[in-house]
DNA sequence: AAAAATTTTTAGATTTACCTAAAAATTTAA
DNA sequence: TTAAATTTTTAGGTAAATCTAAAAATTTTT
């Protein structure tokens, strides 16, 4: 049984380890807003529970226990934001932060029996994988927009970028999941995208659409 | 804002005031599950931030925010019953636990929806009424099986008892919360009473007639 | 391959919520 | 109304998770 915290950090190094492979104290530390010392500690914690494997100076890596801990916690807390979304009517800006609570919620058939009421779902709001609760992902094809050239089309299937900042310009723009789209037009200047939906055309910067994910169908 | 433990303290040292007007450092800390000393300990933190009235050895009394953080977090862990029960297909007996949980959950605008997708109920599923939002809770009249002569009859509207070995006993029984029931004998010898429900007839015990509640509709 | 910069760890404190043991106050009983 | 029993508080300590400041290891730069 972890605390809260042990959660919390098994979570952070999770994410990280998806970029790297060895997750380093201070990039914990910046992540969950604490000091390099205090991930220290915290480390040696998880390394003496099995958790985590640590070499002095070389970073952690996640033990099969602490993988399948930190995906247990992924699943809660995508499954409650499906519930806060589809059955409460929050904005998918708003749900992070009341999630994060209840991630730590300790019933294993409180949350079977919500993602049958909530029918299984595959994704959270903002397109990320929910894992089943035998901790398996469906597989994705994700395409960063970015990467599409004029004439290919797909459908917005996920987002990179989670602040209520980006979702909200992007919600403004009628850039939510499902939606149809096509590019139109690379601006040579600023890189800058023009999208043709089913019934406008918008457009926005490079940095927007590095953090829109598509799946793609098909060429032009 | 107060700590989760602050929180469950509180909630206790409300529902002792239920009883006694001065509460008593060992009862709250039989409650608790703790030792006096650390009753006495947080008491002095509670008086502190002036959610408690504290006289050194007279015990404590909720001030006018105790009382509504108390009654807050009553609220909270009602709801959330509900949500389990209904939503979710708990057992009445099964959702205490989870909802000690999720009662400390910190969003106004989370119960605020949730209480509206549930329909804004008025009783959790043991018939315990549920404060509104500005802490005002519907006025019930209640009667104790126990006090019911033979003949009178009335509705199962609550208990006073949660532990899930009696909830469970009742369940078999089919003493649930809606059931229309009429007394049809006292037996002098242990007390015990005859019950007629629509389609049977059951005896139980004065100690389970202690703790069921009864909306009256009228004496014979 | 030293020197400089960065990263990480250690050492020693702090805060919260506990604890035990002993002292003090209050209540009950003789 | 003392003595006994009970309740409550105080005093001193522990474990978890944090911190600052300084030391040690590693990496980068020159």
């Amino acid at each position: 049984m972890q605390s809260y915290t042990e959660e919390n950090y098994l979570k952070t190094i999770y994410h990280l380890a998806e970029r790297t492979t060895n997750v380093q104290t201070n990039a914990i530390a910046e992540q969950m807003q604490t000091k390099p010392a205090s991930v220290t500690d915290m480390i040696k914690k998880l390394a003496d529970k099995g958790l985590v494997d640590y070499i002095k100076y070389q970073g952690v890596t996640l033990t099969e226990i602490g993988k399948n801990t930190a995906i247990d916690i992924v699943r809660k807390h995508r499954l409650w934001e499906v519930f806060l979304v589809d059955k409460l009517n929050f904005k998918w800006d708003e749900v992070h932060d009341v999630a994060e609570e209840l991630e730590h919620i300790k019933s294993v058939e409180l949350i079977e029996r919500l993602d049958e009421f909530l029918g299984f779902p595959k994704a959270d709001p903002h397109g990320d994988p929910i894992p089943d609760k035998n901790g398996r992902f469906a597989k994705t094809q994700f395409i960063k927009l970015i990467e599409l050239k004029v004439g290919d089309s797909g459908t917005i299937t996920g987002v990179s970028q989670h602040s209520s900042a980006f979702l909200k310009h992007l919600e403004k723009l009628g850039l939510t999941l499902g939606k149809q789209i096509q590019i139109s037009d690379v601006t040579d200047f600023d890189g800058s995208v023009e999208i043709k939906l089913s019934d406008k055309q918008v457009n926005i910067s490079r940095e927007v659409a590095k953090h829109i994910l598509i799946s793609s169908n098909g060429k032009n």
